[in-house]
DNA sequence: GTCTATAAGGAGATAGAC
DNA sequence: GTCTATCTCCTTATAGAC
């Protein structure tokens, strides 16, 4: 019996439409906000009942934790896919054009809660603490590195430089700018990076 | 009969209730967010009770909005008492401090709205989008100003640099410093006034 | 496992006594 | 004008048939 049986087409199916609710649950929580998502939103958007939803799920808090899991996951992996070749400065900025080109697509920053419950929520949930408390080792080194190479500003404490490039990944100047000017996409990315590194004054 | 007898005691009872109310109704607020706010929290914080609270707020939404214009009258009035010999650039700067003194202060950004529902709140709020309009005028005029001078990019558009301004004084990165680090207010202020002028990278 | 129907509880808003 | 008590609606979550 081969070890593929253990996954059986009902497992893969089950699998199938659990990713599915995610994808749903992470474009209404993009539109919406977690306050405003209700789970008939989501089940609606599926295509499926609400008690279907919580065969899944068994509660709101646990169905946007693990969509937010899934998010953090695709920022590792995208940290694990940079090129070695980049110093770390290059390194930081590819990611932070990643982050801004999936919430330009519709979709979420990987730092999204301003919510105080969703944030504690978070803070709560062991799986979500475990994949921040690695990407956020992963980028503090890259951070530590440009200070050290004087990529980065060495006079700012790296809590500092850490924060605000967190902090730039969801920086609502993207909303305003994708909803209010007809910028194109590749151009907010472009003035983002320059207005995080360069800062407004420019000048480098 | 003076013209101040228009006054009356109650009248001014009633005022200083109103505010008392509003000033409630901020502090709750800037720590749960305008969906975890109750109308009994902000009746609780005044001491009174929610019907009393509903005499002087026909709704919610009527409680936020006139809370958050005052806000920005707050934030227009500091721009009126900028010292005219500083360059643009300088009060461009003054006024971003004293934003972030007021957020860390335990108060409120004048750019607070994360949330969808209150975004679409005051949007059609005319009062609100009056005053949204006439400090967006000022802050656009020093903006450009800045830039023909050269103390600020003429590189990027200027919609780039004062939406990107106005982020900044909502920077979560601000409730992260205090938050985590043992940083004080001061230092927190002036990191934050680098990151957004000379960027992450420094070397202005 | 999926649905229809419903319980349980919270929060905005109000009726009516004082 | 203020309060106690209440209405109403909405949302999370579940019971029970198929």
């Amino acid at each position: 019996m081969s070890i593929l049986s253990k996954f059986s087409f009902k497992d893969q199916a089950f699998k199938l439409r659990e990713n599915a609710i995610l994808d749903a649950a992470t474009a209404v929580l993009g539109t919406k906000g977690y306050d405003l998502m209700t789970m008939d939103d989501v089940a609606g958007a599926v295509g499926i009942s609400k008690p279907s939803l919580y065969k899944h799920f068994k509660s709101k808090e646990e169905l946007v934790s693990e969509a937010l899991i899934r998010l953090l996951d695709g920022a590792i992996d995208q940290v694990a896919k940079l090129d070695p070749a980049l110093n770390p400065l290059q390194k930081l900025s590819a990611l932070l054009e990643w982050a801004l080109r999936v919430r330009l697509g519709g979709g979420l920053p990987f730092l999204p809660s301003t919510s105080p419950h969703v944030r504690d929520m978070l803070m709560r949930n062991v799986k979500y603490m475990l994949r921040v408390a690695k990407l956020n080792r992963q980028l503090e080194g890259l951070v530590q590195q440009a200070q050290k190479a004087n990529l980065l500003n060495p006079a700012l404490p790296s809590d500092v430089i850490l924060f605000s490039y967190y902090a730039r990944t969801c920086d609502p100047a993207v909303d305003f700018l994708q909803k209010f000017t007809k910028l194109p996409d590749d151009d907010v990315v472009r003035h983002m990076l320059t207005v995080a590194f360069q800062g407004l004054s420019g000048t480098p």
